[in-house]
DNA sequence: GGACACATGTAATACGTTACATGATTTT
DNA sequence: AAAATCATGTAACGTATTACATGTGTCC
């Protein structure tokens, strides 16, 4: 009854949902082919995942009738789809609103320990992983708006709202390593 | 020798390098003082992480000398700082520059399962999470501004970057919910 | 000198990853 | 029919989390 579903389990719960009863195959696809792939959704990941869930009560199982293969198809169970909705629903916590973690941000607030030459190629590097990031998340869009989902169309536009504030940011500090105003960061000795 | 480290362990590394010797406690602290805490900072994380560090050669520790506290304190080692060069620097894989996760976004994208009330209150309660958020980021800026370190700067302008480009996204999600254009997203049984 | 926060850990637990193993289906 | 791929798992491993245990300075 109680306990909230952690991001992954919630995420999984989500995709039966929209997806109507399926595999843990099916699950495990769903988010190797996702764009931004948080998870690898492995097998090692999926498979013990979807048992536990159905031990909580949330999914039931049942095996694969009419079908070719043995496996077992996974649909929700009401208190699933309850949890699910207690997961996406108000009130939002920090965690969620809050600031989103970002593996650039976190190294570029250690650059200060690299020479000034390295800062710079790491800027460099950065917008150019940023360019084929760009372009790659606008064939998303592209793909999702031939898609009839108005969903998938708005999860492509965020992803996308995110690398263009990355790349406004990564010019600003450009400019600043540019300009050697800042008097010299010193590197600290280990 | 070979190996490269873990984001965390990444972080731990860079924690050392830029404040010098410190003890495990310190960085402790510094993970939990972070505005966007990513990670916990718990004793179990960062005690057996150092201690892993010290063993691969990265980490050097010495008592504490000439202190109150018992405890050890940690410095790089030359293998260390190779390590946390080359953790830092070029080539920068796509899990770094690549479409960052978001937990809002990974929410919205199985919206379609909630009824459309709930959809609309989900994003009232983003945008207020967003507007908390923002107001926070923008504090953390003022106070990074007042310190001497352009990283931190830096850092801090990124953070409120990533959250104005959510509450643009975030606007344009209402005024699509709000035009009942997309012929009315079904809600699939479970 | 008792209370309380600071500091340093350890133990149990949970979970995600990689790698492996195996059977079924499709392709060539 | 052999090879390749799809599909369903399991096992070992590493590591982050919470909770607990303990010692040590500080403050009334």
């Amino acid at each position: 009854m109680a306990g909230v579903p952690s991001e992954l389990e919630g995420a999984v719960l989500g995709i039966v949902a929209r997806e109507g009863p399926c595999t843990a195959y099916a699950v495990r696809k769903r988010f190797q082919a996702s764009p931004s792939p948080q998870w690898s959704g492995s097998a090692g990941a999926i498979y013990p995942l979807v048992e536990r869930l159905v031990e909580r009560g949330w999914l039931r199982s049942r095996a694969q009738t009419s079908d070719r293969r043995k496996g077992r198809l996974y649909s929700l169970t009401p208190a699933g789809r309850s949890r699910l909705t207690a997961w996406l629903a108000p009130p939002l916590g920090p965690e969620v609103t809050g600031v989103p973690p970002d593996p650039l941000r976190t190294r570029l607030s250690f650059l200060a320990v690299l020479p000034a030459a390295a800062r710079r190629a790491f800027v460099e590097e950065a917008l150019a992983g940023n360019r084929a990031a760009l372009q790659a998340a606008r064939a998303d869009l592209r793909e999702a708006r031939k898609g009839p989902d108005p969903w998938r169309r708005l999860v492509a536009r965020g992803a996308l709202a995110a690398l263009r504030a990355r790349k406004g940011w990564l010019e600003v500090v450009r400019r600043s390593l540019a300009r050697p105003k800042p008097k010299s960061p010193r590197t600290p000795k280990s």
